[in-house]
DNA sequence: TTGTACGCGTTATCAG
DNA sequence: CTGATAACGCGTACAA
């Protein structure tokens, strides 16, 4: 025991000579070997828990590492093996909580599967996503989950990470150009729903405020919004579809614009819900009632669709499922092999109908 | 549907049993090495722009390792520093924007100093948290950032982390047992000023709804309330404070049986802006009208204060720096040597009166 | 100015 | 069953 103390004691002296910075004092195979007056080979071989070794070895082996309050060195271990047990995410923004929705469901799988997880924010600008790109490449990631920005893709990055073995798997915002796996919901069925369930309340004049042009989710819930309108012969004009953003302030700017230009719908479907609020924010400040005068349907909801007044019609989105899908995905994609071929799995969401969409009776 | 689903797991699982055994082939200082027929040595010392390396060899061996694509390994330089250039975070949840704020600001610094994140969420249990801290002491990560559970701390654990040289800076929600950095706002005066907010503008009986009993931020908020009651005489019953929780239902369940016991306040200051909306969610459908009838103030305030109707008077915490703060302290910790004394960084939060705490004229 | 050799902590291989 | 030994990729004394 003396010994054992003395010779730690010099180890860590020899060490620490070296290098004087602090030094953390991880007790290693090594130390264990030592203590035992055996080999590092066959600890690693008992803490393996390996039928070739004897019992009693095991025994001691375990209790010695106990003792001394043992932990596998991650690092060395992934040098070894070469691989980095790390995944990288890519998400354009924390804002809502639609995204951190996403990233718990993610988050689940990633650990369960023994890999780590990198997050990064993109904040929506294609340049920081190419940045976060290339620093999740330099930190070795297996592989990367991403939702693209709304400016939109770094496409020939990604082909280039998918070339190089890296795999990706997109999510929520997908790139239309890319061959990979994708993890999206039926936007465009929801948005027809959503606007049949519109067009069936009774709303005659009835808009869009769309999302930015670059993202296919716009694209999809746009294509369902007109072809819900074309199959219950409604009229589109050009003032139909307003392409507004992401963010509440636009489509509260939007639905200003519509008041000063006294060019009022009935009831509008709106991209997602921060615009829908905004657009209640602007509708409620001009004096004007929702629904009664301007009925609202937003979509991917977060909770506070339901703290406003009054309680938003939204499309929910199964966002934590949506993270394990596509976190499973990838893991196949890295562990697999041969490697599965890309899917598309799309996901079920639903409409939740509430005051923000009733017809008023009488109406 | 459903079961397309379920067979799209069981395949996934089905193959994920095959071994995998393809290698990434990531060029290495050897192959440069062994292209320019040079020792791995030299292209190290030329990588690294080192003053006894010939110049004509640097050049050459830029120019390999740019055709080569080549990057440095950073495990293995991990492994051969010993730090593993990770550092952890443990926040309670992701459902609000306020810790998704703070995330990003931590990422901001850790991002600039070359340091890896790994992020976790407690799920607001101490459980989940201790889980956490094990997970993130398996990953050797240098050192902890936490936001602690409002079921309590895991005192022992810190200090254990502590004792065995990672450091751990406690952000928003601290421990108060523990002797460590911290950073927090100014929750007493904010507090004390909120309450003095409602008292000026006219408001007799005024109610506090707190926060969970066990968090030191329940307690600050709680003794500013009351402070303020006091400095100004005012009656302070037993009713006055109610503990309420974290999450928009419970305000909403304490507003409703306040209107069940017909003891309504005049203004509620809340413990935060999710309990402050669910009250505001009762308060309407009830029949009342804020702040005619009952004012509202909240707590660290989200995008959605501003988005509600009223518009919901609110302490902006600067949540975004926090991050950046915390993250800085515990960088200091890791990285300073001799490592500097705990200090306790208080920051200014600042009230932003809105519609929901302006008493009505003739009132 | 460059090459050799070793160590970081682990596991795999091959002898005993 | 167990022990040497050689990797994994990198940096760096020490020698040439």
């Amino acid at each position: 025991m003396d010994i054992v103390f003395a010779l730690k004691f010099i180890y860590i002296f020899a060490l620490s000579f070296t290098n004087p910075d602090s030094m953390k004092k991880y007790a290693t195979l090594k130390d264990i070997a030592n203590a035992l007056k055996i080999s590092t080979a066959t600890v690693s071989r008992a803490l393996a828990d390996r039928w070739d070794v004897n019992a009693e070895t095991k025994r001691i082996v375990f209790e010695e590492a106990k003792r001394q309050n043992y932990k596998p060195n991650p690092i060395a271990k992934r040098l070894q093996n070469r691989h980095s047990k790390t995944i990288g995410l890519v998400v354009p923004e924390f804002k809502t909580s639609f995204f951190p929705n996403i990233i718990s469901g993610i988050q689940k799988v990633v650990d369960e599967a023994g890999f780590q997880l990198l997050i990064t924010q993109s904040q929506e600008t294609m340049e920081v996503e190419l940045r976060n790109l290339k620093l999740l490449e330099n930190n070795m990631v297996e592989g990367i989950l991403i939702s693209i920005t709304r400016e939109g893709e770094n496409s020939d990055y990604y082909q280039e990470l998918i070339d190089s073995e890296i795999p990706i798997v997109f999510f929520n915002r997908v790139s239309s150009s890319i061959e990979a796996p994708k993890v999206i919901i039926d936007d465009y069925k929801l948005a027809f729903f959503a606007t049949e369930h519109l067009i069936y309340s009774g709303f005659k004049k009835i808009y869009h405020f769309a999302g930015p042009e670059k993202l296919s989710v716009t694209m999809e819930r746009k294509r369902g919004f007109l072809d819900a309108m074309k199959k219950h012969h409604r009229d589109i004009s050009e003032n139909s579809v307003l392409t507004t953003g992401v963010f509440s302030d636009k489509g509260y700017d939007a639905m200003k614009m519509l008041i000063q230009k006294n060019d009022l719908p009935e009831a509008i479907f709106c991209f997602n819900d921060p615009t829908a609020l905004g657009a209640l924010k602007a509708i409620k400040e001009e004096g004007l009632i929702c629904p009664d005068d301007i009925a609202l349907v937003g979509f991917s909801e977060t909770e506070l669709a339901l703290l406003v007044d009054p309680p938003l019609t939204s499309v929910q989105q199964p966002s934590f499922e949506m993270g394990e899908v596509a976190a499973r995905l990838l893991i196949a994609q890295i562990t697999q092999n041969p490697v599965p071929e890309p899917e598309t799995v799309c996901l079920i969401a639903k409409l939740n109908v509430r005051k923000s969409s009733i017809k008023v009776k009488g109406d």
